[in-house]
DNA sequence: GTGAAAGCGCTAACAC
DNA sequence: GTGTTAGCGCTTTCAC
């Protein structure tokens, strides 16, 4: 690491433009500023409005949202937390929020839980503290705490199912695990093992069902279950494990986009053919997913969606009564479930 | 997409509990509330501060940020405009920010520009509108834009070089480049192509300057140039480019991992052999770089520094200088230029 | 060691 | 259509 200093830059401090200065300037009181910053609640001629629009480009005025929240009593803010930002599903996810915030005038102020309960408490306690007008929760502690307590609308943004009295937003993912294995099946698979997490959606992870139910409908024995962890590294062990409980092995499910991206890998180092020997279809479907060796089938979720119906629900807030917004899942096949050539993606 | 409605959630609406609740219930005036709070700036006995404490605990006392930063000024809040909130990188940048702002006691305000100058400019309108502490730019055009006219501490957090005057941060993006197509030649390869965007760094882009004078020290013609999208599909699309350019090319060097990906794909699917007949390696290093196939050999921006450095810099705010700090990249040899097996990765 | 009070910049009654 | 003004909740100077 090294420093360089690079001159001096031009322009000096400068005290903050308040709504008296432009007042002042526009020869107004600073009620007739404001009702042109808001645009309203009161009329203001067109003439003074442009005396006083004026008066703010020449003096360069930003309105002070701290000032104007204390006032409102609400930031135009929503607080995020995320559990994990290392895992591009949340991540892409963060982005759809600030996107849809965005679209909707508000801004997302952002934390990270790391899986840590204690510091998912204090994010959210820090987070009302910033006045958020609501919070979305994606940690997945979050689905235990209490909703009471919390004075400020909350949304689960990745909650698979209900939950009594919370608003919460997800994907149908029961459903779409049992979709991607009823594909594989199609595929003449028979031996379809699963790779999931410890700690997931629940107890059994719905995905953990989906694939179930879609195997008992195709009169296959359940596959080896691999336990690892949600990342990467944890579908790249996956594969060890599910060879070494079934070396007849001839899919594999895997319960996110990280676990699936390492369970190629892993397939690939060992020289597995995917799909000629082992096919594989994840859940999530990431960009990533696309661009991996051979581009992945995936249940896609939709993150765009899931997004805005997380803003809207945060902001609509229907006081007092939990509701659930689900959204379906896209099957997306490509090469490694053996649609597909090339590419295989068909929306390129 | 459904809807259900889970039942009614328990506790009501509060008034949000104020200073002067607390004071009342411990029997004490706002000012000592605020110096517990605090810790400072005066002292408390420690009997008094007790009873202040177990007030705030009693009514779930959590202050309000937006009066606090309109007292003070200050906001302990960052603002961080991102340009592109698909490329993994800014992405992986993004959550090691909030990561070391957290450290630091501060939050992080998140914006997105999408490349656009205009909405940049609002994003960051909009920041200092909420009166954040600092501004953290990792817009390209950023580059551009003048110190003047912000009064807010800004860095430019993805800045190769020194800008005069102005506050930087980022990776010695021109050795990086040079090592690492060097890297590629001392595996003999002697036509080594480059996949760069249109609008980068700068003109000519630092990594097309490492690249070029790599290629000169070895005594190697200048390769092929495919000049796409800084993105997963540019990438894809260079290797087209870059192979009817010139056929007998036998090692590609992209400027981000997205192309460096894309490329892979591409060559993965024309079925030609990766390193053996092309090899790749790629700038960024992100943990896609480690799980694609093959293993891409990158030189790896180390995102937690840059993101402490950027931090502190903002933060310190040497007024009126500017300041460059250079972060070294890393090789990280995988299988993709031809070295390492398996993982190919050291770190594992 | 503690309290009273001014005021940060803004909004929205309410008065004219 | 415009002006006056009372606070929003907090910090901090100044008095005791």
């Amino acid at each position: 690491m090294a420093t360089w200093d690079t001159g001096l830059v031009h322009g000096g401090i400068r005290r903050a433009v308040t709504r008296a200065d432009v007042a002042k300037l526009a020869g107004v009181s600073t009620a007739v500023v404001s009702y042109v910053v808001n645009d309203g609640p009161r009329p203001v001629a067109e003439g003074t409005a442009q005396r006083v629009r004026d008066a703010m480009d020449k003096l360069g005025y930003i309105p002070n949202a701290s000032a104007r929240a204390l006032r409102r009593g609400r930031t135009e803010t929503l607080g995020l937390v995320v559990a994990d930002g290392l895992n591009p599903f949340f991540v892409q996810y963060t982005f759809e929020l600030v996107a849809a915030a965005a679209e909707r005038g508000m801004r997302i102020l952002i934390g990270e839980s790391h899986e840590d309960k204690a510091l998912e408490r204090a994010m959210i306690e820090e987070l009302v503290s910033c006045q958020v007008d609501g919070l979305l929760l994606a940690s997945s502690y979050s689905r235990f705490t209490e909703a009471k307590g919390l004075s400020v609308p909350t949304v689960l943004i990745d909650s698979p199912a209900p939950v009594p009295g919370r608003l919460t937003v997800g994907s149908a993912a029961e459903a779409a695990a049992q979709e991607l294995v009823t594909h594989l099946a199609s595929h003449g698979r028979r031996r379809i093992g699963l790779i999931i997490g410890a700690h997931g959606f629940g107890n059994p992870d719905p995905r953990e069902r989906g694939w179930r139910t879609a195997l008992a409908i195709a009169g296959l024995d359940a596959g080896p279950v691999a336990r690892v962890p949600f990342s990467r590294e944890g579908g790249h062990d996956g594969v060890a494990d599910l060879l070494a409980q079934d070396p007849t092995l001839d899919a594999i499910f895997a319960s996110n986009d990280l676990q699936g991206i390492g369970a190629l890998l892993a397939l690939n180092e060992r020289g597995v053919s995917i799909p000629g020997q082992i096919a594989v279809g994840a859940f999530d479907g990431t960009k990533e997913s696309e661009f991996c060796w051979p581009p992945m089938t995936v249940s896609q979720q939709q993150l765009t969606l899931l997004a805005e119906a997380a803003i809207d629900l945060v902001i609509s807030d229907p006081t007092g009564v939990g509701r659930h917004v689900e959204i379906p899942t896209q099957l997306i096949r490509r090469a490694s479930c053996g649609c597909g050539e090339a590419k295989g993606d068909p929306t390129h």
